[in-house]
RNA sequence: GGGCAAGUGGCGGAAUUGGUAUACGCGCUGGUCUUAGAAACCAGUGCCGCAAGGCUUAAGAGUUCGAGUCUCUUCUUGCCCA
């Protein structure tokens, strides 16, 4: 037989994509997108089983009539261009524009069915001075502002980190100590939406539970009171908030954030500022902040108890206690908060119990915190109440009291967008010499960042870019100075769904292109955004809904995917050095030795593919070696598309193998000349052909990929045996034609190709599923005694008990458990069992 | 520490959602073909047993005519938050 030469193949048929789309007028719209990468350098194995799983849908959409739009672009601004730039004094826009160039070959060597008509990219001028409209427009409705918090500072590098940047407390390329500074930063108010972005999670069926759980901890609405504290002997209140009021009773300080205004009065007080000091080592992650020793010091002040007038609360400014959660300041119950317990232990304060555990034990000699659930002691008028009763009545005590009300709090933090580095969207923003701070006028758009940068030196490049920087004020003409600061990439990957409906638009988008697309009905990516960036895309989308109410929608995407890594075992030599899979030869599963110089290597557990441990395999390597359809195949087969799959070489050279059998069983039936003989055969034939048609249909619409796959096995059996029994050459040729038409989607070339041979005019029609056929076939029923199993016969469908019970009765091997037996009641479910209790 | 998943042959994994457990693939075993190997093809493959049959979905209990699926307890692993 003929083997099939997949690169002649696909060489062809991907010409025919280029010039083809999926838009398909007549049909109903569907909006298929994956995640766009970044153009890092080559694509990897993520990015083809994210693309491919994306791309067997959006074919398969078209295929049964939608109109659909699956586009492609780069997330193209980042870090990573910068760092590049500096070590091989390029410029970051040649440097990304090249790994666009190789990547995006890549990507249509896989044969996406991508509209690359639709291309856009993060750092063209043309994208991001529409990013700076937008800002503008949120700017001019609230939802931009300036605020002074605390970050990350490297001093070596004089940048600021994000969190995943600091690594033990040092900065990950300079390894120096990261400091806690104070900086004027541009935010995003998306704490405005908290309470949509938590409530409409409810209006996303389509979500994974997972995620939509993952963004709820993460928006984190909690319940509490605002709560006033007179201090003793001065005329001034302390507000706290508390979500446990209900243990009021045990509390046993105060203590506030050093930033409290309460601690105006120590400043020059030598001891603070180094306190202060010692705080702003801690980072600013909660994590950071829960690991680090608690540590306070006394105010000398004192809290009037609202509830008990003989007690006073000694006041401490602490270590734990953050300015921008709740009001910078708390009530300290050691019993029921952990870190309120460290503290306490560690200044010898009262630890007070006022909630029993289950056993109602109200031992006081607690060793931690106890933060279950019980009953309420040692609380005057709360006693016995459970936490959420008492929660309710001291709330209402303490409004009645008019010293404090019902509060809700979100976790959820405004999004500090400003960074300070060279690649990235300029803000478009200007200083002015009497100090305030306005936007650029929109007809001075784009800002565009300059390409003469100067790398080498520490800090940001725009900063010391005094051309660049220097302007003027277009209203008045006075000199201005501009933002220096980029945008936070997120940004650019918030809006990109948007910008792919209407991508070359001389506005930001195109009211009713966006409203006919919009939202995205499948969107799919890796879960490692399931908070962030999906969060922020939701923000976004809400935000330019409120600055342009002809925008229909309010949330971006419809239906969610989330697919799962591609992981490969780990190599490492004897010094402890990774390998690279290539480098090695397995000799058994625990044996493998490393080429060179034939040394044993250790094999570790599979782990996501990462280039630090070099577990990784080249797609492109592969595709050249195995095709592209082989390799499709092999990343959808072995495991569900949301959990994580296992890379292996024998399993993509098992997919070649398969795929060539399909070729050789195609040249088969195109050459078979078998007339028609007998036509019951070929009408069962034909009906269990739909049965196949129909599993392989409802596999994928329910993203059982590799289930589908299973099937297409089954279904190669199924006609191989065909072709040995008198099944005529039409119908074969015919339900080949049917079978390579539900393949196409998996393996576009190679389906193309048969179909081409079998002389298919409409390669791209979904073929129908014919149900009647399918209810004409034989089903297998179980017979059981007792709820055991005892046979399986094979009978037409829909038959009624007493038919079933005669043919059990007649010929089964279950016969000999029922005769002469008293049958004390039968369990018949249609088409399923039929059960017998004697 | 809290929350959420998950645990099925030697391995990756199916199971119409309470109704035939182990589909399909890999691997393994035997065979055909071949000078030999590779490839291809055919047959077998959860465990015990010669067989009839019995046992089996991390462990244990429960509900049910019937449990991989539901409930409870325990153990293990993964993810997220702290």
């Amino acid at each position: 037989m003929e083997r099939v030469n997949f690169q002649v193949i696909e060489k062809k048929w991907q010409k025919e994509f280029a010039s083809s789309t999926l838009y398909n007028k007549k049909g109903k719209k569907f909006y298929c997108l994956e995640m766009f990468p970044y153009p890092s350098g080559k694509i990897h194995m993520g990015h083809v089983r994210n693309y491919t799983i994306g791309d067997v849908i959006a074919r398969f959409k078209f295929m049964k009539g939608f109109n659909v739009l699956h586009p492609m672009g780069w997330d193209a601004f980042g870090l990573p261009a910068e760092n590049a730039a500096k070590l091989n004094k390029l410029n970051p826009k040649k440097w990304t524009e090249e790994n666009i160039k190789v990547m995006r070959n890549q990507l249509k060597m896989l044969g996406l069915s991508i509209d690359w008509n639709q291309e856009i990219s993060t750092c063209d001028v043309d994208y991001y001075k529409h990013q700076q409209e937008l800002f503008i427009d949120f700017f001019n409705k609230g939802l931009v502002s300036r605020k002074e918090t605390y970050v990350n500072w490297d001093p070596v590098e004089k940048t600021v980190l994000a969190n995943e940047q600091v690594i033990n407390g040092k900065g990950w390329r300079s390894n120096a100590v990261v400091e806690r500074k104070k900086l004027s930063q541009w935010f995003f108010n998306i704490t405005k939406f908290s309470k949509e972005l938590l409530a409409d999670l409810e209006g996303l069926p389509g979500w994974p539970d997972k995620v939509k759980l993952m963004q709820k901890n993460w928006i984190g609405k909690s319940i509490g009171c605002e709560l006033d504290f007179k201090i003793v002997n001065q005329d001034k209140k302390l507000k706290i908030f508390t979500t446990r009021p209900d243990t009021i009773f045990g509390a046993s300080f105060i203590a506030v954030s050093v930033d409290h205004e309460i601690c105006n009065h120590l400043k020059n007080n030598s001891d603070f500022e180094k306190f202060k000091k010692e705080c702003s080592k801690i980072g600013t992650t909660e994590e950071a902040l829960a690991n680090a020793e608690k540590i306070g010091m006394n105010t000398n002040l004192f809290a009037q108890h609202p509830f008990i007038k003989e007690k006073k609360l000694p006041i401490y400014v602490a270590n734990f206690v953050l300015m921008d959660y709740g009001n910078g300041a708390i009530f300290g119950c050691p019993a029921h908060d952990q870190r309120d317990f460290d503290f306490a232990t560690k200044y010898n304060l009262p630890i007070i119990r006022v909630v029993t555990d289950k056993n109602q034990s109200n031992n006081t000699n607690l060793k931690e915190a106890f933060t279950g659930s019980g009953k309420i002691i040692n609380s005057h008028f709360l006693n016995g109440l459970s936490i959420e009763e008492a929660k309710k009545k001291i709330i209402e005590k303490i409004v009645e009291k008019k010293i404090g009300k019902k509060q809700t709090l979100f976790r959820l933090k405004d999004w500090g967008i400003s960074r300070q580095r060279y690649w990235g969207c300029p803000i478009p923003m200007i200083y002015l010499e009497d100090g305030s701070v306005v936007p650029v006028d929109k007809s001075e758009l784009p800002v565009k960042l300059p390409d003469d940068v100067d790398l080498s030196s520490p800090g940001n490049p725009l900063q010391n870019h005094p051309k660049w920087k220097n302007t003027t004020h277009k209203k008045t003409g006075k000199p201005a100075i501009r933002e220096t600061d980029t945008l936070d990439t997120f940004v650019d990957s918030s809006w990109y769904f948007i910008r792919f409906c209407s991508p070359k638009n001389n506005k930001p988008y195109d009211i009713n292109l966006t409203n006919y697309w919009m939202p995205v009905d499948q969107y799919i990516g890796g879960v490692e955004h399931a908070i962030l960036h999906l969060l922020y895309s939701r923000f976004f989308m809400k935000s330019m809904k409120l600055c342009d109410s002809k925008i229909k929608y309010s949330e971006p995407f419809k239906n969610l995917f989330t697919q799962g890594m591609v992981c490969h075992e780990t190599f490492r030599d004897k010094e402890g050095n990774w390998l690279y899979p290539n480098e090695v030869e397995k000799i058994t599963e625990k044996k493998a030795i490393k080429i060179s110089d034939k040394s044993d290597v250790t094999i570790g557990p599979s782990e996501s593919m990462s280039k630090s441990k070099k577990n990784t395999i080249d797609p492109e390597t592969m595709i050249k070696q195995y095709g592209a359809d082989s390799v499709r195949w092999f990343i959808l087969s072995d495991s569900p598309p949301e959990k994580d799959v296992q890379w292996s070489d024998i399993g993509v050279v098992s997919a070649s193998k398969f795929l060539q059998k399909i070729w050789n069983l195609n040249q088969s039936i195109i050459n078979l000349k078998r007339p028609l003989k007998n036509k019951e055969k070929d009408k069962t034939f034909e009906n269990n052909i739909n049965l196949f048609i129909f599993k392989i249909d409802k596999a994928i619409e329910n993203f059982q990929l590799n289930v589908a796959i299973a099937q297409f096995y089954e279904v190669y059996r199924f006609l191989n045996e065909a072709l040995k029994l008198e099944v005529s050459d039409k119908i074969l040729k015919d339900t080949l034609i049917k079978i390579m038409k539900l393949m196409l989607p998996f393996t576009p070339h190679l389906a193309n190709e048969c179909l081409s041979t079998l002389n298919c005019k409409q390669a791209n029609l979904w073929p129908e599923i014919n149900v009647k056929a399918i209810s004409s076939l034989k089903i297998s029923m179980a017979v059981q005694i007792n709820g055991k199993t005892r046979d399986i016969i094979s009978v037409n469908k829909d038959l009624k008990e007493n038919d079933i019970d005669k043919i059990i009765r007649a010929s089964s091997k279950a016969q000999k458990y029922i005769q002469d037996k008293k049958i004390i009641k039968t369990i018949f479910i249609k088409n399923k069992i039929l059960n017998y209790i004697i």
